[in-house]
DNA sequence: TTCAAAATCATACTTTCGGGTGATTTTGCA
DNA sequence: TGCAAAATCACCCGAAAGTATGATTTTGAA
């Protein structure tokens, strides 16, 4: 984690750090070369160079720690089509009349979602050929020939959502 | 535009400012207490001082200048109720996006009537390796794999009525 | 308890759907 | 005019859907 963070920081700033220690290195030789003669001399320079050195680090420090992190907000508004039928009640009484029982509505419902016979029949835990029966029954009451069709004519009779 | 960005830096970094103003102050005052006393033998540490103010200025404008913006996409779901059929207005824009060709939509729409492949070749005077070919197109632009599935999804999408 | 309706399952068969591949023609736009 | 997209069609194959018939078990109400 805290390895990560700083090879994070590196790469973001590489650049400065790389100008950074370049410019001291840099600094560092030509002062040291000069040292044993003019240290005497220049211990003001040297002394400030120092004390330069710290604080602008002291600056970035502290900028880091007391700025709140610049945050770029997008907001990107995804559309969700729905419709609007939670006022949905089914209709019994229709259900009655066509003589549909409740097994048969519970399939006709999973058809309406769009699942195949067999896998109605797994999250029914039935047989594939029960559920073709029922589906065969509901044909037969809806007097329709096709899942398309059953499920598009309870839509209008207010059998399913 | 000069005066607005500086207002602007002003704000974003007021308590950096204020606490590098608050400190110069403090020790201006410090220091002017005992200047007249102390200016000749502590010239040094007066001018390590300005030093230190100027390079922590100069390490948090740096920080600034070259921390890069976080940046956060918040991605918000909106959802929108769309009404029954009575002010059906056909997704143009949608069916672009999913390259559906209006041949394809013609079959779609017939699907939707529950209409078998053979019934949908008859009413279109084509083939029916032609309506298979087509309404294969079509679960594969909308990511469905059945009929009823493509039906729902276009219903949704407001493709159909 | 009895009995009809509901629910379950099976087997066999036909039709339809859907995927894959490849090809030709038509059309609208640059 | 040339080209890419759209539209058309064919053939094959396997999976899924649908039909028909018959049977057994469960269940709920009379």
């Amino acid at each position: 984690m805290v390895f990560k963070s700083a090879g994070n920081f590196y790469q973001k700033h590489k650049q400065v750090i790389l100008y950074g220690v370049s410019l001291a290195v840099l600094l560092f030789v030509l002062k040291w070369i000069e040292l044993r003669f003019l240290i005497i001399d220049h211990i003001i320079e040297v002394y400030s160079g120092a004390i330069a050195l710290v604080f602008t680090g002291l600056g970035v420090w502290l900028a880091m720690k007391l700025t709140t992190p610049k945050v770029e907000r997008i907001i990107v508004e995804k559309e969700v089509y729905v419709t609007a039928d939670a006022d949905f009640t089914p209709n019994e009484t229709e259900r009655l009349r066509l003589g549909i029982s409740g097994r048969e509505l519970e399939v006709l419902q999973l058809v309406a979602e769009g699942l195949s016979n067999q896998e109605i029949a797994s999250r029914l835990f039935v047989s594939l050929n029960t559920v073709k029966t029922h589906s065969s029954r509901i044909f037969e009451k809806l007097e329709v020939k096709s899942r398309i069709q059953a499920v598009e004519r309870a839509r209008r009779l207010r059998l399913i959502p």
